[in-house]
DNA sequence: GCCATTGTGGACCGCGTCGTCCACAACGGT
DNA sequence: ACCGTTGTGGACGACGCGGTCCACAATGGC
């Protein structure tokens, strides 16, 4: 109802914020991160940044509002660890194809307190009821995957993948299965198996078939294929 | 501090319940599935069982007792359903194996309200503080995951999958890509997607290896090798 | 120095939470 | 018919919740 005028312009500049919004946000990160969303509390969230509740509803305007941008951020440094682990020459595709899965579940395991990801949390408890959470974890993960299948391309090209394979069907799969792993670390299966499911992954793709039997493809040598990765 | 002797036995039967136990467990259950641990009241589940809160304290000790008794039953439903459909006789686990995979990613596309897995919502939330909802769904991925590996060990004998693969790591591995499925399912993923996944999973299954240069495997045609399901 | 404006922090409100308590009901043995 | 025991359900208390409000501080243009 105030400011129907817009032509105007204040008399004098306002008081300037005494904090650093980045700080904040990370500090109230990781409150929804340990407790998550519902359990977490506003007053939780002044004390452990130090704002009063005014500062604090003032400059996030509530607690889905504050959560909401928090899970943006969030979902955006995800996609771009992603895609800045996965992107890069063909000829290297397939290596960090398989170094990004074997990343993800040295994570998994390394993570002793079983922390896990906050979108998966975030996914599991309000994604039912929470259409913008569910668009928005729907979108990172699509991006994962496409991410994932330009590597995937791209390795097919340098024929360390079967170029018969869909790519955006493998690299779905592939999402599915880093995903898995990250729900079996949060239930707590121990480091050396988490690991091996993800070499386990690492042998099954499908690397170029050499036994055609005289068909289109122009694979003169059937060097380095290994099905099982050393 | 009561009951301080022990030889004795009640002068008269007492009261007995009024509500069927199962059916209480059941409204509960939907709750604590419907909104999560925190963001469900005891007041709620009071509601939807019709119990008063003193029935309710009386018959199951509190939130978390009721609720940790509500997931040891889920968990167990869940390990026989599964035990239930990957045990038969050799000649058709691999068809067992293969319908499970799609059964499931089936109904996480069929969920069209993004339900999801209560194991799965649960231990997201919970198991980072509490140790027994972590001990507990690590023990029923276990045992699915011991389910699915002896169902692979039938299909290595009956030469459905490659006696060659490691069926317990196999196993595992079935297991995250089904725990990865039910996430996607909750992203918000396309039900075809999911369902595309579950298939480019059981393409990849190692089937028996018809191209060994000469070796026992009496494997005589090489049909039906496409990456990509029809 | 005054002003309008925005940031700050803590008191405050209404409500929902978990758990307790207690008067009362339904039993079977005596 | 009485009694001890257990089940019932709603009132109750203490507390924590999200969110608002407001007196006050800090700023730059005038």
């Amino acid at each position: 109802m105030e400011r129907i005028v817009k032509y105007w312009y204040p008399r004098g500049m306002a008081r300037p914020r005494e904090f650093d919004e980045a700080a904040v946000l990370d500090a109230a990160r990781e409150q929804f991160w340990l407790k998550g969303y519902a359990a977490t509390s506003m007053d939780a969230i002044a004390a452990a940044t130090g704002l009063g509740k005014g500062s604090l509803y003032g400059a996030f305007g509530g607690k889905q509002q504050l959560f909401l941008r928090i899970f943006d951020g969030y979902c955006a440094r995800l996609t771009d660890a992603v895609t800045s682990g996965l992107t890069g020459p063909d000829e290297q595709a397939y290596v960090r194809l398989c170094a990004h899965i074997r990343a993800t579940a040295a994570a998994v395991a390394a993570d002793s307190r079983h922390r896990g990801c906050l979108l998966a949390k975030s996914v599991a408890e309000l994604s039912e009821h929470d259409p913008e959470i569910t668009v928005r974890s729907r979108r990172t993960l699509d991006g994962i995957a496409v991410t994932l299948a330009d590597d995937i391309r791209a390795a097919q090209r340098h024929r360390d993948l079967d170029p018969a394979a869909d790519a955006d069907r493998l690299a779905l799969l592939v999402v599915a299965v880093l995903r898995g792993i990250e729900a079996l670390g949060k239930a707590g299966i121990g480091a050396d198996l988490v690991e091996g499911v993800a070499e386990t992954a690492i042998a099954l793709l499908p690397r170029v078939d050499t036994t055609r039997e005289a068909d289109e493809a122009p694979c003169p040598d059937a060097m380095a294929r290994n099905a099982t990765h050393p």
